[in-house]
DNA sequence: GCCGTTTTCGGCCCGACTGTTTTCAGTCG
């Protein structure tokens, strides 16, 4: 277990390390949309269509650099001979002459106007081509004058739209999932450390916080220089353009994509103390600067490292994950330690893993060379059950040709191989198999995938139902949550959370990005009942194992030890604990 | 521009909604 890093935030880092060109996946799939917004300007939706498929590919490809130096992207979804060309050229040439001419062609505000809400490339076109603005600022002040309502395909109720969404775009348009703001700040990072000039860049914010939703990306830079790196910064490719901060020391980047990049830039002797006020949150800096001042110091005035700045306050180190300005510091002061949170090598086995069977992209024998390859002593095969059909959920039958597989495969690998299911938890809150074949299992994950929309009552019944089963089971992505996109089920969670007490249950923390479910807040409230837990990566495919970075940082956030986590056991007691039939 | 053949060219999700029109275009999910 040794060469798995402990700080999960380190690893975002050590996975961007570059060759000898600085175009990482993030910054040509931003090229790639901003090409395809010029094609809808020129009213070619399927070469758009074709840019935006491709730039969903490269950000979802895990081995780019090899594939670039290889040459075999031409095969994967969406890339044929023309778009493999230009992302080559792009990765190599850092730009691509056609997006410099279409740069120069149409006016910088435009790609920003075309995100807005209810505005597509036709109007945004009239937009710019009727008015001309400089920027979306005179843009602004130009609909508030009225001077938009008499433009072809607006009216009064239009107008009046574009204000509001124009006057609310940077907190609004800026909102990101957590996976991508930590792959842009990371990309960002890497571009800053080719500067010279730099002499160390740390990724801060609320992303090192590990916040599902990310606004601003945020950045430390280590310099003596600040203009150089102000320099530097405005040749990146996803910079639009460099502003002033609140203070000498910040410049803002404006990206292409509509979001904010703030950096601070500081000389070494204070990097501990803006480290501190960079990550945040509002409310731990407050209390940190409340109590430097009760100390008669001044928090930004404290010299060293981020350790050194909370030794000079009486306090251990506290991990960003838990620095929300709730009671951490108060503990902290009191003597409690968060030194020993749950980590990744921790972690004993993969939990909550599909394979081909159901709707998986990787056999069992990938899945286990994948398991083996992160040091994983046990890999839980949980294919969907038969009621979720839409993702090739298996039936009895193809379950049991399933376990066949998974004991000829167990033969050829060290990584213990546990006959699971990711039951569907039906509207009536009962599970999708049969008694006798629950309890042939090694392993069950109980799962909603449908029927989001039951009222709470109903909602809380099924769920207080199913955690009632006379079986062990593992609440699988308990709320059903799609961060930015679906709200957590309506139900009394604190009922659901009695019956998981009474019964055998565990609750899982789900490491895939668009889920990141049971949230940490509800787990402080699970874990202060004496739940516990597992963390699981969701995995669909061999790659996606490396998402239970995401879970450790969740449980982390929520304060849980290793103790409060089942697999962190041995394999033998893991497989014990969670053992349906009783 | 990609893809999958009904195999080298035509389709690419499509219906609901809404504000703008005056019978529909643009946008969204």
């Amino acid at each position: 277990m040794t060469s798995r890093p402990i700080e999960p935030w380190r690893t975002c880092i050590t996975h961007a390390s570059r060759h000898s060109n600085w175009m990482h996946a993030v910054e040509i799939a931003a090229c790639l949309r901003e090409l395809a917004v010029y094609l809808r300007l020129e009213r070619e939706p399927e070469r758009a269509r074709a840019y935006e498929r491709a730039a969903r590919t490269i950000d979802a490809v895990h081995d780019l650099d090899r594939r670039l130096a290889e040459g075999t992207l031409v095969g994967l979804p969406g890339i044929g001979t023309s778009l493999a060309r230009v992302v080559t050229e792009l990765a190599r040439a850092g730009t691509l002459g056609t997006l410099e001419r279409l740069r120069k062609l149409w006016p910088p505000a435009l790609v920003e106007l075309s995100r807005l809400p209810d505005i597509g490339p036709r109007r945004a076109r009239i937009l710019v081509e009727q008015l001309a603005p400089r920027d979306l600022d005179e843009l602004l002040a130009m609909a508030e004058r009225g001077r938009v309502r008499d433009l072809p395909g607006f009216g009064k109720i239009s107008e009046a739209k574009l204000v509001v969404s124009l006057r609310s775009r940077h907190e609004r348009g800026a909102r990101r999932l957590l996976q991508d703001a930590r792959r842009v700040t990371a990309t960002l990072a890497d571009y800053v450390r080719l500067a010279p000039e730099a002499r160390a860049v740390h990724a801060s914010g609320e992303a090192r916080r590990w916040q599902e939703i990310v606004g601003e990306l945020v950045l430390v830079v280590v310099t003596e220089q600040p203009g150089a790196i102000r320099a530097h910064l405005a040749h990146h490719p996803l910079v639009v353009e460099i502003a002033d901060g609140e203070h000498a020391g910040v410049a803002i980047a404006h990206l292409s994509d509509g979001g904010l990049a703030r950096f601070h830039l500081t000389p070494p002797a204070l990097v501990g103390t803006t480290l501190i006020a960079a990550t945040g949150s509002a409310a731990h800096v407050a209390l940190l600067r409340e109590r430097a001042a009760g100390g008669g110091r001044d928090l930004g005035a404290i010299e060293g490292l981020e350790g050194a700045v909370y030794a000079a306050l009486g306090l251990p180190w506290i991990p960003p994950e838990i620095r929300d300005g709730d009671d951490e510091v108060a503990r902290a002061a009191a003597g409690e330690r968060f030194d020993d949170l749950v980590t990744i090598a921790d972690v004993t086995g993969a939990v909550h893993c599909h394979t081909t069977y159901s709707d998986g992209k990787s056999s069992i024998a990938q899945m286990a060379l994948a398991a083996e390859e992160r040091e994983l002593a046990f890999l839980t095969v949980t294919d969907h059950s038969h009621s979720a059909h839409y993702a090739g959920g298996l039936d009895d039958a193809r379950l049991r040709a399933q376990w066949r597989e998974i004991e000829a495969a167990q033969a050829s690998t060290p990584v213990r191989l546990v006959r699971g299911t990711e039951s569907d938890i039906l509207a009536d809150g009962r599970l999708d198999f049969a008694g006798e074949t629950l309890a042939e299992l090694e392993l069950v994950i109980a799962s909603v995938h449908n029927r989001h929309q039951l009222d709470e009552d109903a909602m809380t019944q099924r769920l207080v139902t199913a955690m009632r089963q006379p079986i062990f089971k593992i609440w699988g992505h308990a709320l059903g949550r799609l961060v930015l996109r679906r709200d957590p089920l309506p139900c009394r969670f604190d009922d659901v959370l009695d019956a998981i007490v009474e019964s055998p249950a565990a609750i899982e923390i789900n490491g895939d990005p668009n889920r990141l479910d049971l949230d940490p807040v509800r787990v402080r409230r699970a874990h202060a009942r004496g739940i516990r837990f597992v963390l699981s990566s969701d995995a669909h495919s061999a790659a996606d194992l490396d998402y239970l970075e995401n879970a450790v940082a969740m449980a982390r956030r929520a304060r849980l030890r290793p103790k409060d986590v089942l697999n962190t056991l041995p394999t033998d007691e893991f497989l014990a604990a969670v053992r349906p039939a009783r």
